[in-house]
DNA sequence: TCAACCAGTTACCTTTTAGTAACCTGCTAA
DNA sequence: TTAGCAGGTTACTAAAAGGTAACTGGTTGA
């Protein structure tokens, strides 16, 4: 991420330390920047939370969404799985300690996004 | 953000402040979260970068998603974009101070993801 | 017996995303 | 005059994402 381009001695634009395929950041936005996946993580924040609970509050993502997701924490060992013996059973997600890494990310990106200006108070696009 | 499930006086699980369709962090993701957006805007907080610069900087990204991306900033007033009376003319990219705002964000992400344990170090899957 | 809940799975389809490669205009240097 | 640079655009294609709706099998309560 040291990345900048200088002119080599024949006069040609060269990048030194370019990001080669994934970056750090790219990377990272593929573990938790998924459609629904921060989310979802983050309603984890306060304890384990059952499957239909989560389908419950994290509204708009449907079940098929919610059943990827919390796979793909649960393989990047975000969160993971306990098959509690109630009757019928239920499944509770818990976040793990090296998920719970991940949740300051989330909370500043939460802050932040709540400050966005609204579309209208943006500047206009340029012209040409 | 609040989201919790609680049990209505008829025993049926209801969700009280459940996030209706994107939420906060849904929303922030959406903004920086699409593929190489990060990475792009990231690029840029040392000082203004030329177009075919940042391309050079951004291995594995095309110009068609550089200049996809770019517009997807600009759109967001998180860059600004300026044609330099060079000649032949370039075009600079620069974050603005609103961009700013996201880079502690993004770099969080990055220092983040730089220690996330490789794919053999994680915790198997469930097996069933 | 019927309905609802649990935690998903499956099939199907549409939309979106992202990649390649060629092409464009205008300019300059060899 | 030809190549190369600048900053893109366009057309085409392949792959992935994401949504709906129906369905599973077992359990419980009315």
């Amino acid at each position: 991420m040291r990345a900048k381009v200088i002119e080599s001695e024949n006069g040609r634009r060269v990048a030194v330390e370019a990001c080669t395929e994934p970056c750090a950041i790219e990377r990272g936005m593929r573990i938790i920047g998924g459609k629904w996946t921060g989310s979802i993580l983050y309603h984890l924040k306060d304890g384990p939370v059952r499957f239909n609970d989560l389908a419950r509050m994290v509204g708009g993502a449907s079940k098929k969404m919610i059943t990827e997701r919390l796979r793909h924490l649960e393989d990047h060992g975000m969160i993971k799985r306990e098959v509690v013996a109630t009757s019928p059973v239920s499944v509770e997600y818990e976040i793990t300690d090296f998920g719970s890494t991940a949740i300051c990310i989330l909370d500043e990106l939460r802050q932040w996004s709540e400050n966005v200006p609204t579309e209208r108070t943006q500047q206009k696009r340029r012209t040409g």
